[in-house]
RNA sequence: GGUACCAUGGCCGAGGGGCUAGGCAGAGGUCUGCAAAACCUUUUACGGCGGUUCGAAUCCGUCUGGUACCUCCA
């Protein structure tokens, strides 16, 4: 393979060594990342957005180098109870009966909403999104192996991960930091344990209860498969037995991650996985937003500015915003730090990233001078250098800014930029912004329509001529309406300008 | 209680032994009939207490506060 790569100075945070390390993918040019994705129970909420944009960027930012990425996203569409559920009910086949659907149509009804939402953020479809309950033959066959490799037992019909065996040849906490003595001196008292030789097992296989609907059959019962052994499965098939990067939220550390390395360690007697990579919650007001809580907002909320009502009855929201401002607002924050969600925030997110967006349209119609007062290429190399800091995407921003302030000082007659430079400049829009990033730019500044265009004109220029006539009376008068309707003009050199505020 | 981690100015957030982060908000100015936008200037900072060091927001200890996880929530 002689494929270029742009770059060997890529960093990347190992949750494994607690460092950054240099990234070598173990097969260059080919790089596989496989990312926990969500269970299609309920509808896609800000704390879903996170990790599918923080992963996001890293599949482009990878594309970009020139690998060739595959990117495994799983959905997972069977059996994860209810965390608050008695006797431990499948969470798909609970929702199913409370709303009279088959289970595979709530799935897919959850799936279909994940996809829309997900494409409105601008979020590239992994390269295989494998559901889980495609994959229970691969599943079984992995019990199969850790059960042959005496690292699991059976019991009432159910199959047990053996972490105390585990521990006595491995390892068992590398990713986080546990060990098997305090989990043992701490552990909780709770129901449906009896079955295990130790509370630190965790199942493979679990013998379905009469009320659950969802079911397979298998060696050891009708039942369904363990709730970390679809990664594992999934991964495996489509990556292989080493593969590069593994990625999910940092909730996901223990036990998900740790009984992957497990099941991994037994199942392919090796390391499978080089780069942890784990992006951090979405806070509002300190707190993690999630399900459990009760205090997530939805995507749909979000884009509609439809809210539902806190416990002291205010509004989450205060406004709609925008697929992109939601996106630009998480890309302000390193995926490794909590982000506290605010309107006043997302305010902020909204204006700066519209800042940029006007600055990159004033970029088309700068005219070249003949020489040039800026050096604008280092902006290019900081921004790829911010990116190979394990994808650094405030600092990329914070360049971005740089880029529109000199745009803008161009604009104003107070530097001079070049052809060469007006290039460049592009440049670092159109590859960090939009194509990194993945930005798009979403609100039309002009009219659709010829009419709008016309209407808007034959406006623009009666007060033109209130203007001429002193008439400055009618001239606000007919700026001040505009506003109201949501127009805003702007009389600027070359003229009044107009564009339609959200 | 255990494990992992965090604490930066009015707000959001980078950075991480000496070198302006950035955005939003505030103040002043330039431009403009007035606005808006843009540009320029500018105020507010690294939780407390010790220690290491010529020098600490950055390293170490400790205290306080907070978050996530502790195995059938992913």
């Amino acid at each position: 393979m002689n494929t270029e790569i742009k770059t060997n100075h890529l960093k990347i945070q190992n949750t494994l060594s607690r460092q950054k390390e240099i990234f070598q993918p173990i097969h260059s040019p080919f790089v596989g990342m496989y990312v926990c994705g969500p269970t299609v129970y309920g509808d896609p909420h800000l704390g879903h957005a996170r990790p599918a944009i923080v992963f996001d960027i890293v599949f482009r930012y990878l594309k970009f180098l020139g690998y060739k990425v595959r990117y495994v996203r799983n959905i997972t569409d069977v059996g994860h109870l209810e965390n608050d559920a008695d006797e431990g009910e499948d969470k798909i086949a609970k929702k199913a009966r409370i709303e009279q659907l088959e289970p595979m149509e709530v799935a897919q009804l959850y799936l279909d909403k994940y996809h829309f939402a997900m494409d409105k953020l601008n979020v590239l479809r992994p390269s295989i999104e494998s559901r889980a309950s495609g994959h229970i033959i691969e599943q079984i066959d992995i019990v199969k192996k850790i059960l042959d490799a005496g690292y699991a037992y059976i019991s009432n019909g159910s199959v047990y991960f053996d972490v105390i065996k585990y521990s006595k040849d491995y390892h068992y906490g590398v990713l986080s930091g546990r060990n098997v003595e305090d989990m043992l001196a701490t552990t909780r008292e709770l129901d449906g344990q009896e079955e295990k030789h130790n509370p630190a097992d965790f199942a493979l296989w679990k013998k379905a209860a009469p009320e659950h609907i969802m079911r397979w059959q298998s060696p050891w019962s009708l039942g369904f498969p363990g709730w970390h052994l679809e990664c594992t499965a999934m991964s495996n098939k489509y990556l292989g037995e080493k593969f590069d990067i593994h990625g999910g939220g940092m909730d996901l550390m223990f036990p998900h991650h740790e009984s992957e390395i497990c099941q991994n360690r037994i199942a392919n007697n090796t390391d499978t996985v080089k780069y942890w990579l784990h992006n951090n919650m979405i806070t509002i007001a300190g707190k993690k937003m999630g399900k459990s809580l009760g205090n997530f907002i939805t995507l749909d909320e979000f884009f509609n500015g439809i809210s539902h009502k806190d416990a002291e009855g205010k509004e989450l929201i205060e406004k709609a915003y925008s697929p992109m401002t939601i996106r630009f607002f998480i890309l302000q924050a390193h995926y490794s730090s909590t982000l506290d969600f605010s309107n006043e925030a997302l305010q902020a997110a909204e204006k700066g990233m519209n800042k940029l967006f006007v600055a990159y349209a004033l970029l088309d119609k700068l005219k070249p001078s003949a020489t040039s007062t800026e050096d604008v290429s280092k902006i290019y190399q900081n921004c790829l250098d911010a990116m190979d800091d394990d994808f650094n995407t405030p600092i990329v921003i914070a360049h971005l800014f740089e880029a529109s302030r000199i745009v803008n000082q161009a604009n104003d007659g107070k530097i001079q930029l070049n052809e060469a430079d007006l290039k460049t400049l592009k440049d670092v829009f159109d590859t960090f912004l939009f194509d990194i990033l993945g930005m798009k730019i979403e609100v039309q500044n002009t009219a659709s329509s010829n009419l709008d265009n016309d209407l808007m004109n034959l406006i623009i220029e009666l007060r033109k001529q209130s203007k001429l006539n002193k008439d400055y009376t009618t001239a606000d008068f007919i700026r001040d309406a505009l506003t109201k309707i949501g127009i805003q003009l702007k009389d600027t050199k070359e003229g009044t300008e107009w564009s339609i505020n959200k």
